[in-house]
DNA sequence: GCCGTTGTTGCAACTCATTGCAGCAAGCGG
DNA sequence: CCGCTTGCTGCAATGAGTTGCAACAACGGC
């Protein structure tokens, strides 16, 4: 229930490098390839936790390479999300989010008043997880869930 | 639990027209202006049931008027939807879509494998709604919920 | 180390949506 | 009917993201 102000970098924990160095292999364990452009990315995203914008990482995929082009990073996305390497959601007005190494999957919260965000952890996202289940046997995919309303300090 | 196949236009029902009767005089009880653009998007709107893209409405404006600017209609929307007449949420992929004159308020299920979309009835909304209401205080806008995921048959 | 296959990149064009601003006009008051 | 105020429109620029395609290069095989 704390507002939503996770900081976009820190260093890297043991275990995560670990995950991170994991990543050509899996690439070319798919028949995929290991080029500079997806080095480049990858090493921004090691250096990341949290949640980022596409936008966010051109941003710092060209700090250290300004020739970095857009859409070869959305496309280097997708596969490292196809990998589940990282996972997307939407802001309240629909943009993308990348949730890089989450701690937990988490849904976002939204107050459409206030514009404060908080996660919505996987216990308490348990309850829409299972009434949709048991409702219709859908699985929900929790970290791609957005919900926006009014706060308590808001109403 | 039926796929979501709504029909984009349809007939005004008898209290609809009555609906979109009333907006000139809620826009002019707020000091706002009835121009022919507002009117137009209106006409367009009132021939319309279910959910459209701001695109979508564009394109229908220009028919009508091939004239039609893009940020006029999104304004106009905009000013709808605090009125109340209109309500927006989001595809799969963040996309706008507006829920024109629903017949009840709900939310929307996507399944990511196969595209099937369907409603999420006030219902069945009422675990999620409540749910956070009891643990945050937090007031949900089922309208603009839309959860992603794997539909049964795709699992 | 060279070659060929095929996954990737760069690029340009395009879609959807938003914003700042100057000129325009709806609607009110006289 | 006229003029003023102020909300609205048109436009151009911008931002985010996607797509088709031809040239390129990773990397497994020889
Ligand atoms: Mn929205
Ligand atoms: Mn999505
Ligand atoms: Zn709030
Ligand atoms: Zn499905």
């Amino acid at each position: 229930m704390q507002p939503d102000g996770s900081p976009p970098r820190s260093e890297s924990r043991a275990d995560d490098v670990a995950a991170w160095e994991s990543v050509r292999d899996r690439l070319r364990a798919r028949g995929l390839r290991w080029t500079p452009q997806r080095r480049a990315l990858v090493a921004v995203l090691s250096q990341t936790r949290g949640h980022v914008t596409g936008a966010d990482l051109i941003e710092r995929c060209r700090e250290q390479d300004p020739s970095t082009i857009p859409s070869t990073v959305y496309r280097t996305l997708d596969v490292l999300e196809d990998l589940g390497i990282v996972r997307h959601g939407h802001g309240p007005d629909g943009r993308e989010e990348y949730h890089v190494l989450p701690d937990a999957e988490h849904g976002h919260l939204h107050c459409r008043a206030c514009g404060a965000a908080w996660e919505i952890t996987k216990d308490e996202g348990a309850t829409i997880v299972a009434s949709l289940e048991a409702a219709r046997g859908f699985a929900v995919d929790l970290s791609h869930v957005t919900i926006v309303g009014r706060c308590r300090s808001c109403r």
